[in-house]
DNA sequence: CATTCGTCGTTGCAAAAGCAACGAAAGTCA
DNA sequence: TGACTTTCGTTGCTTTTGCAACGACGAATG
C-alpha cells in the first residue's frame, strides 16, 4: 500500500478506538447520571461483586486499571459510602476492600440499565455474527500476546472462564 | 439477569475498551518511538496526508478529537516542522494547515510500520470473518447512531465511501 | 450601515492519567 | 537475628483531557 492510500477511517485501530470510545461514553452517561461513577469505579465495583474482598493489586490484576487509578478509585468511592477498606488480618500490607450494602444497591441499579445498553447493540446483529465477532476479537488478542512489544493481558482477560480466585486476603 | 451473574470480562463495552487500548498502546510504541507521535497528532497527520490544506475545523470533524486538542496537536506538530500554518486567504478566521516536506517524510515512514501492525491483527483472522467483524461494528454504530443519548458519528466516519471534501479553506 | 448572531481557533482551568518513587510490611537467606 | 530483596498501597508530580468561555472575524438581519 502506497502512503497516500491510506485512510484513517479504515483503519482498524482507529475504527476500534471511535467505537469503544462512543460506547464507552454512552454507558458512562448511563452510571454517571445515577450515581455518579466513572469508569474506574464502575470496574472496581463489579469486580467487587464478584471476588467479593479483594485486595487493591487483584483488582489492578483483573480489571485492566493502573494501580493508583484503582486505589484512588476506591477511595473516592468509600467516600461515598459504596465501598469499605478493612485492614486484611494476614499480611499486614494488603486491604481488604468489599461492597457496602448502598455499593450493592447501587449496583442493582446500574447494572440491569448497562446491561440493557449492551442489549440494544447485541441485539442489532445476529447471534452467528456476534460470536464472530468475539471470536475475531479474541484472535486479534492472540496475536498481541505473541508481541513482545505489546502489554500482556490481564489473568481475568486471559482466562475468561476460568475460576475466579481472588488472591487471598 | 440477575447481577450477581454480571461478568466484566464478557461485557461488550470493557471487552471493546481493553482490546481497542490494547492496540492503540501497541501502535503508540511505534509512531511514538520513531518519531515522538502521539495519537492526536498521528491522527492529525494522517488526515492532511489525505486531504490536503484544512481548517482545525475540518480536522475536528474528520478524526473524532475535541477541538482543543486538535489546536493542541497542531501547536506540537508546527513546533517540531511536520506541519505549518498559512494563514487562509479568505475567511480570516480560517487557518489552512499541511503537512510539511518533513511530515510527509516522517509518514512515509510511519504509515508503513502502522499498516503492518495492522496486518498482523488482520492476518490472523479469515477474510469473511474480517467482513462480519467490520459489519458488526458498523451495525453497532447503527444503533447508537438511534441513540439520542449517544455522541453523534463524525461525517467521515458516517460516509466511509464519500468522497472527502474538506470545508473550503 | 449597525447590530446581532453564529463560527473559528485558542486559552484557562479543573479533573484525570501515567509514571516513578516512597514508606511499610513480608519474604529470603546467610 | 540481620541485611537485602520484593511486594503492597499510596502519594507527588508532570502531562494530558474535557469542557467552557473568550476574542476575533463573518454572515445575516434590520
Amino acid at each position: 500500500m502506497t502512503p497516500d492510500d491510506f485512510h484513517l477511517s479504515s483503519f482498524l485501530p482507529y475504527r476500534l478506538a471511535v467505537l469503544s470510545e462512543r460506547v464507552s461514553r454512552r454507558l458512562s452517561v448511563e452510571y454517571g447520571r445515577t450515581h455518579g461513577l466513572a469508569v474506574a469505579e464502575w470496574r472496581v465495583m463489579v469486580h467487587l461483586l464478584r471476588c467479593g474482598a479483594v485486595s487493591v493489586r487483584d483488582i489492578h490484576n483483573c480489571v485492566n486499571l493502573e494501580k493508583p487509578r484503582v486505589s484512588r478509585a476506591v477511595s473516592r468511592l468509600e467516600a461515598e459510602g459504596l465501598v469499605e477498606k478493612t485492614q486484611g488480618e494476614g499480611d499486614g500490607r494488603l486491604v481488604a476492600i468489599s461492597l457496602t450494602d448502598a455499593g450493592r444497591r447501587a449496583l442493582a441499579d446500574i447494572i440491569p440499565a448497562a446491561t440493557r445498553i449492551e442489549g440494544h447493540l447485541t441485539d442489532a446483529v445476529s447471534p452467528e455474527d456476534l460470536a464472530t465477532f468475539f471470536r475475531v476479537m479474541e484472535r486479534m488478542h492472540a496475536v498481541l500476546d505473541d508481541d513482545p512489544e505489546a502489554k500482556p493481558r490481564t489473568v481475568m482477560d486471559l482466562d475468561r472462564d476460568a475460576k475466579i480466585m481472588p488472591s487471598p486476603v
